[in-house]
DNA sequence: CCCCTGTTCGCATTGAATGAGAATTACGAC
DNA sequence: GTCGTAATTCTCATTCAATGCGAACAGGGG
């Protein structure tokens, strides 16, 4: 039994099956799975159908394994995202309504920017940002917001693990933590170019009762920012709107 | 050791932790966790913590356990409900910014009806759908859509496990299959107050290339129904549209 | 004070989970 | 058709990780 080396417990493979998909890969043999997620073949097998007995995996027509409807179902009934993106919602569309360009909620989660929800008009510019998705801190609008209102612990050790950071923000060598600072004194942030060359990303804080960042929402523009200026007021009214919206709130992590 | 009666692999209580959750109850301590799950305490303890430390569930300061951001993460990042949500959300905002209610996105799962997707005006009627939340089949228009354009043998399991149905569909006793062939014939499903007494309930199928129903559209009105029939085109254009969006999807089980 | 509920810990027990590998099937390529 | 490769299914002896009882501990009302 269980006679092999790896401190697995079932859970852990567990994981590791369900965190081999994602939004590039969301069905595949059980065999690649089984190397991705690096858990043994027969096991894998054994595995895949338990869960698919419960949902949580379906086996697709061609055999492909995907996740289950009743995973979703689960993991959308409650959670913090749900209950974030709940109050936001209306919040959100507001914006939308006015900006008529991606509108979109995030938090701060393992030193990146996880994406909860995303609205999108028609005729949006590009955008790679997808729900549940994640996206570099420094290089995005909303994670600079969100760092500059996290709270300190939480930007020192994003700084001693992420020291790339300082040198990709801005062409000129400069101060982070100064940056940060002047992120909170305007009270929001905007990016041109980082993440695709034609866009401006401009984000604002969702403040929490401490001042902490509890979410961020932030707007993709396209480079021609004319009265970018005006948009700040909407996003910030958008923002304090979802802070009294949501009463208290677990936080996301660090 | 497993010295104990229950046919229960630990991915078995596994789920049934996870379904303790739910709408009404996001939040709850351990014992009472053990309780609604049928699980020995001393288990759910161990369960429960290394649940945790792969934020599957997440504990709060009070001690509360909730379900946790990762699970979320994963369920999203990519799911037959998340493919049908992207498909169908450019389509339902052009439908809500013409109805200006509820409007909303729902699949057929276990003889139920499974809400993917929802948006709501500020001034919408009250509504007790939630995401991924469900409602029961034949007492709302989306279930009643989706029903008619089920399989057969889909229809026909429904009314053996459901004779209810067949008293509650308006006061007259009647052919509740007849009933379902009403529906296709017009292509949409309208019920007043079924759900709350002074809302209605109107919805179109989203079609796959066979003519089954892969979703239903519906939105939730006031009562007082004056340009209802102004309204079924929006629906039917909307949905047509989520239709060709949608290449072809794993279908939702029944 | 007692009682009730939630939580943690120790521990002996064993059956359920494990994974190597053989056998079988599916699928292309040619 | 004939290979060849990858995917899948099965078998099976081994054993240790998961189990759950019960006892102990911690609060907190009343």
């Amino acid at each position: 039994m269980a006679n092999s080396r790896s401190g697995d417990s079932m859970l852990e493979r567990f994981v590791r099956i369900l965190s081999a998909f994602d939004a590039t890969r969301s069905s595949m043999s059980v065999a690649t799975l089984a190397r991705r997620a690096e858990v043994p073949l027969a096991t894998t097998y054994r595995l895949v159908d338990e869960m698919a007995r419960h949902e949580l995996l379906s086996r697709e027509p061609s055999g492909e394994v995907r996740l289950g409807l009743r995973l979703w179902e689960l993991a959308n009934r409650s959670s913090p995202a749900v209950d974030l993106r709940q109050a936001a919602m209306p919040f959100m569309e507001d914006i939308q309504s006015v900006v008529r360009q991606h509108t979109q909620l995030a938090v701060l989660k393992d030193d990146e920017v996880l994406i909860i929800e995303r609205l999108s008009s028609r005729g949006s510019v590009v955008n790679q940002a997808k729900i549940a998705g994640r996206m570099p801190v420094h290089r995005t609008a909303m994670g600079m917001v969100l760092l500059a209102y996290a709270p300190n612990h939480v930007q020192e050790s994003y700084l001693a693990r992420h020291p790339e950071a300082v040198a990709v923000v801005d062409a000129v060598s400069f101060d982070f933590r100064r940056h940060l600072a002047d992120i909170r004194k305007r009270g929001y942030a905007a990016f041109d170019g980082r993440v695709d060359t034609d866009t401006t990303g401009l984000a604002v804080p969702v403040l929490g009762k401490h001042g902490q960042a509890i979410a961020a929402i932030g707007v993709v523009l396209p480079l021609g920012l004319e009265n970018l200026s005006a948009i700040v007021p909407v996003l910030m009214a958008g923002a304090r709107g979802i802070a009294r919206a949501v009463g208290e709130l677990p936080a996301s992590s660090s």
